[in-house]
DNA sequence: CTAGTTGTGTACCGGTCAGTAAAGATGTGG
DNA sequence: CCACATCTTTACTGACCGGTACACAACTAG
């Protein structure tokens, strides 16, 4: 009977000291909607701690302060809702990888609870305390568009993109559409309106 | 002697009280600048009044509250720093116009003391405080691309644009790109880095 | 049982926010 | 001189911000 206790030779039963009465992941999902239609600055501890259940003092145990509550709810953005920039990007032909790409960007844009885009959200506006986190956006953003420009160029060695075109022009222009989109979906732009700015956007397509 | 107080029949000397000391429209462009950098939240009423070098009560008998000083700034942006737009569109050939359009946008943009939008700047992120400002921003970008869009249907009807093509479609999609090019902006991206992603956003260009 | 460890709830901290009251300064009109 | 109107200055208000001290609850270890 105690033979499960004994053959668990890593923390075996519980952890010691009271519970956790709550769950970590659920809460952090919970935080990340939050800074999503608010921003960074815009989330008040007040706004995070009502989402997700829970006391201050319970926040800042879990995931300490404001600050690195947010990037980890980030580091879940990026895992979690904004993973499809990656798997778009694994299409095998370039333009249906950038199409989707687009697709899947106004799709995840015009979610009614979390419109536009954290990464654009929490980059624009607001004052000086969080200089830090606005590099950090701006980081991320550019690993975005770094993966497109690593996709278009490999297309380009595939002979799947013209030698003459510019994967680094090109990169640059889909990462401003895409943000231009996000500004679209936070004024309201319906799914359908962003899916015929795509279509325009992607004309530039070379031949 | 008293005759020119007699001849003049509105407002003949001065206001009458203690004269202001300020020079009101130099205060609403300092107002502005501050605005644009850190959006309606972010800029604090200390932050406003230091670099209008004025003091709080002179700035509410003056301008009112926070929210009207920032709407008055608004107006000046729209007849100043932002009225480029509506100057550009009015080129007689519209592929020369929508490009002025951008190319100036990209300058404005990219100035270093005030990088970005201020209508994109303020409208996205932040708090529930500002929901009537963020409505109003919506507003004004809705107005942007209203004007770029009677410009292409103008076009079409002079037969400088394809019948076939869409006014609609093209007028959002240009709209798009400069918002997605006030973020671009705002990240640090340079004025010839938005010229690349210009002369790749006009090769959609109907023909 | 007791001792030790960890999470929870309340109530608070200093700082800053937008906005204002009150008194003095500086002008006009008589 | 006087009354009156307007602006400037200082100092304040109440609300809210992010963050935390502290007492207590709930668990393990022995």
């Amino acid at each position: 009977m105690k033979s499960t206790k004994i053959m668990k030779k890593k923390k075996p039963s519980r952890p010691m000291g009271r519970p956790r009465a709550f769950d970590a992941d659920r809460a952090l999902d919970r935080a990340l909607h939050i800074f999503w239609r608010k921003g960074y600055e815009g989330a008040t501890l007040s706004d995070l701690t009502k989402a997700m259940g829970i006391n201050r003092p319970s926040l800042y145990a879990a995931f300490g302060d404001k600050e690195t509550l947010f990037r980890k709810a980030l580091d879940r953005y990026s895992e979690g809702p904004a993973s499809y920039p990656f798997e778009a990007l694994k299409e095998a032909i370039a333009r249906t990888a950038i199409e989707k790409l687009l697709r899947r960007a106004a799709e995840v844009q015009t979610n009614p609870s979390t419109p536009g885009c954290l990464t654009v959200h929490g980059a624009l506006a607001c004052g000086d305390t969080s200089t830090a986190i606005r590099k950090e956006l701006i980081l991320r953003r550019e690993r975005g568009e770094a993966a497109i420009f690593q996709r278009l160029k490999r297309a380009q060695s595939e002979g799947d993109l013209p030698p003459r075109s510019n994967p680094n022009d090109l990169a640059r222009y889909f990462t401003t559409v895409i943000h231009g989109m996000a500004v679209q979906a936070a004024s309201g732009a319906s799914r359908s309106e962003l899916e015929r700015v795509i279509q325009t956007a992607l004309r530039v397509w070379p031949k």
